[in-house]
DNA sequence: CGCAAGATGTTCGTTTTTGTTCCTATTTCG
DNA sequence: CGAAATAGGAACAAAAACGAACATCTTGCG
């Protein structure tokens, strides 16, 4: 098939609002909506677009978003055997940062049995989950929400997490350098971490296989500022002697 | 099945939520319960929801939060006209702090269309759910966060509400006393509506008809204080006369 | 110019969706 | 348990959307 201009502007609107009405399109076009039936006639059967009573939408949204969801679940069995090992590691009453992340949210599930944690977050996942422990204090960091993950990011949020000192950060991270340094992907998050970081008397890394030799724009930290990393298969080479060197402990969760 | 718009919103809605009434459901697309009911049946016949005596809910998940969720809904009804209402008030691209209260969380979902808004609050729900709003920026302000209800209050709340001036206040509250003192029950968070009340333009109230004439203990505000309020059916006297006495005008939504 | 092909507009009967009404089923209290 | 209140569902009517058939317009070409 040959899509006219018209057609291949109607894709682009459907695409562009998620879906439209065809009442909507033959007055965008200004056609009649016999026309824009035919159009979209055309564009369905050719699988570019999913029809529904009265207009269009872009093709797949429903049986793909519960794949997708679904792919998440699976992956997450590592995510939990990570979050586990981390919580049964985390001694009751002591304080916490936890950062942005899947993971962090499994760990924050984790924890929700332990009694007389104090825990500063910037991500509103976590604080949402741990808020219904009732014997854990849970302080958000102030700051510009983000909408992709709920995490709480920028200048303001870096001066709020300055006020603490707590006995271990737990983070998260994009990737994992073969030099050792761990790497992400905001520019903004990245001070974040580096400041929990800053403020944590020791720090723990939460990371499962994919995020080894995972490359990753923005330097956060290096695997010397560990005290902990937790994953949940033994790292690849050269990663057991950058951490044997580097002095941190590898859990690996299995 | 070919869902439309419509079911994929609801679903969307279900899922963000947990459960809803069937009722909270057709008022929110505008349309009967009896489509509602039909549209819940072809999704829950699909096996993406799960139904329940007045309800739908998301399916798997059973038993814990149900209960808490149903007696939420009880009202819920009124508070989404309120909320409505409000939405509708609220001008794009404008400026907003928005308080800790169920209410003001209904509030929230139907500002999820708005455009260009910038919302500061003190209610994790709140910014949880206007995070979706990729229109939105979202600033949520940092501090200790109450397990009852996921407010954030505190003395470090108030300073970070205090940065900022905006162009409207929505605010929720406890109970109105006859002689038109606005009051709530928890020290902390009085402060906090304080501080909106102060760093707001103007202030509107959404509160439901059983607030009026309600007691609790301590005085946030008055009246005169506000510039509107929202409610869902008329106010028992003297409040009429109250409320003209201080300009505040009055919208009844039903 | 005349004509054919393709695209678009019009009309109208058919199908789908939604609202309404009324009755049945379930839940809730006394 | 039984009655009142609330929710669910079937049946029908109205409205909206669909698509086929035909009319009209545009365009390209001999």
């Amino acid at each position: 098939m040959t899509p006219n201009p018209r057609q291949l502007e109607l894709l682009d609107q459907v695409r562009a609002r998620g879906s439209v009405s065809l009442e909507v399109l033959a007055a965008s076009f200004d056609v009649t909506l016999q026309t824009v039936r035919r159009d979209v006639k055309l564009l369905s059967n050719a699988g570019l677009l999913a029809r529904f009573h009265g207009g269009v939408r872009v093709p797949g949204s429903t049986t793909e978003n519960i794949a997708y969801r679904q792919r998440q679940l699976l992956n997450e069995a590592a995510k939990q055997r990570i979050a586990r090992a981390v919580a049964k590691a985390v001694p009751e009453g002591c304080s916490l940062i936890i950062n942005i992340g899947t993971t962090t949210e499994a760990i924050a599930r984790e924890l929700l049995r332990h009694k007389g944690l104090r825990v500063i977050t910037n991500n509103l996942n976590v604080a949402a989950i741990l808020s219904d422990n009732t014997g854990c204090e849970v302080i958000v960091a102030g700051g510009v929400v983000r909408s992709r993950d709920r995490g709480i990011v920028g200048e303001a949020t870096v001066d709020f997490i300055r006020q603490f000192k707590v006995d271990i950060g737990l983070i998260g991270i994009s990737g994992i350098e073969a030099d050792g340094s761990l790497r992400d992907f905001d520019y903004r998050e990245v001070k974040v971490a580096q400041t929990i970081i800053e403020r944590s008397r020791e720090v723990w890394l939460a990371a499962d296989q994919s995020k080894f030799n995972r490359p990753a724009m923005v330097e956060v930290a290096h695997l010397g500022q560990l005290r902990m990393l937790f994953t949940d298969a033994p790292p690849p080479s050269p990663f057991p002697t950058l951490l044997t060197e580097a002095g941190v402990t590898c859990n690996v969760a299995g």
